[in-house]
DNA sequence: GGATTGACGGGAG
DNA sequence: ACTCCCGCCAATC
């Protein structure tokens, strides 16, 4: 019988590319939480992949990665570190506002596909 | 090949 | 708001 390749090279990209181009809908000034990116590209569940992805993006990658928070509207990144601080200077630039705790608003700035 | 590790999430207490 | 716990699962030890 012929077996099934299970992660192949091929079809391991699949899930990737679903989640890539649902952060790519985002639009600018909203974020969504990992989980609802997953739950977008049809991979309810595995907001872990989310984040998994979007800790492998090469630098120069033009995805709005900044664009996805957790589940409580906070970034997943120290805020002391480069990534951290530039994930939040891309969305003060876009207009999305943050409280003194650092969370966001999801009620005002979260999408709403 | 079992155990650990996460840019996570939701429920319980 | 916080801790603990469990489900999730590809990658890495």
């Amino acid at each position: 019988m012929p077996r099934r390749p299970q992660t192949t090279p091929r079809n391991r990209d699949v899930p990737q590319e679903r989640i890539r181009a649902t952060v790519d809908c985002i639009p600018e000034g909203r974020v969504a939480s990992y989980g609802q990116v997953a739950a977008e590209a049809g991979l309810p569940g595995r907001a872990r992949l989310v984040g998994r992805l979007l800790g492998e993006l090469a630098d120069g990658s033009r995805l709005p990665w900044h664009r996805v928070v957790n589940a409580a509207g906070k970034s997943s990144l120290d805020p002391a570190s480069p990534s951290g601080r530039e994930q939040r200077r891309r969305l003060e630039r876009e207009g999305v506002e943050f409280r003194a705790s650092g969370s966001i608003d999801l009620a005002r700035f979260g999408w709403r596909p």
